[in-house]
DNA sequence: TCAGACCCTCACAG
DNA sequence: ACTGTGAGGGTCT
């Protein structure tokens, strides 16, 4: 087991691992557990940076986007009075670069669920149907192939209800290559949204999930109950805007980084501003 | 465009 | 302690 800093400014870990943007991560002893690929990894934040514990730290860095210049993105934002709110109370905040299955499939467990809901049921699939990492407490998030061969009953066990069907024909797509999800990288974000909002359970708001989460689309903009409710009380707190004025809104407003701005307003919504409706 | 259905769990009333 | 109720990072028909 290797150790390794990787020296980063403006970076809030613990914000960025509990943003809903990823459900695996536990603070156990001080130290963010989780499973990066095929890694069992350990983090922590220090003064100068983020220590990595894992037996190749380096492939950390990928996940974690250290070599962001957060800064630089923040300088493209609005400089509306909500969006100022949101950077300063969530400063920090970072988007990780995940796994397209392993993302792909934990937002399809994630309809009309809270972020803990999400996180016991990815548990319960990787404790289920992941491999053993050795010398881990924790297993791999399993791969389509290993989902693609399940029922749905098996799949219900996990305690997904309704999201069974659809993860398993996703799975069974992904896994008979009739969709190959490292073709999306090179294609441009309104062609990927249209493959993704092909399969069965991904719908506009889970494929733009995917898009910013995994394939770091930066213009990709989930827009789900609470950055709606942002959107409404704090750039249009009289008028009651449709949702598709909502999106036109979003697309000129947002600038190039408009996925991570949706981030820090999602995170802001949910954890400071008061929601008194 | 617009409901309603869809599984299941947990928080919160009473 | 018990039962009832509502809603939760949506999608499909």
């Amino acid at each position: 087991m290797a150790e390794k800093l990787l020296p980063v400014r403006n970076y809030d870990l613990a914000a960025t691992l509990t943003s809903g943007q990823a459900f695996r991560w536990r603070l156990v002893d001080g130290a963010w557990q989780g499973v990066i690929g095929r890694q069992f990894v350990r983090l922590k934040q220090v003064q100068d940076g983020i220590l990595v514990n894992a037996p190749l730290p380096s492939s950390a860095e990928e996940y974690l986007q250290t070599n962001v210049d957060l800064a630089a993105v923040i300088a493209t934002f609005p400089e509306d009075v909500p969006m100022q709110a949101a950077v300063k109370a969530c400063w920090g905040l970072r988007l990780l670069r995940q796994d397209p299955w392993e993302c792909l499939a934990s937002f399809i467990l994630s309809s009309t669920k809270q972020i803990v809901q999400i996180q016991q049921i990815v548990r319960a699939v990787c404790e289920c149907y992941g491999e053993t990492i050795p010398g881990s407490p924790m297993n791999t998030f399993p791969s389509a192939e290993k989902l693609a061969a399940l029922t749905e009953e098996n799949l219900r066990a996990c305690k997904m209800g309704f999201r069974a069907p659809y993860l398993l024909e996703t799975a069974r797509i992904v896994a008979n290559r009739k969709l190959d999800l490292e073709s999306l990288r090179r294609m441009k974000t309104i062609e990927a949204r249209a493959a993704l909002t092909e399969l069965p359970g991904v719908g506009e708001k889970i494929a733009n999930c995917v898009l910013l989460f995994a394939y770091g689309f930066q213009d990709a903009f989930p827009v789900d109950v609470w950055v709606q409710k942002a959107l409404k009380q704090l750039y249009f707190p009289k008028r009651k805007p449709s949702k598709e004025r909502l999106i036109k809104f979003i697309q000129t407003h947002f600038g190039p980084n408009a996925g991570y701005a949706q981030q820090y307003l999602f995170h802001y919504m949910r954890t400071r501003y008061d929601q008194a409706d």
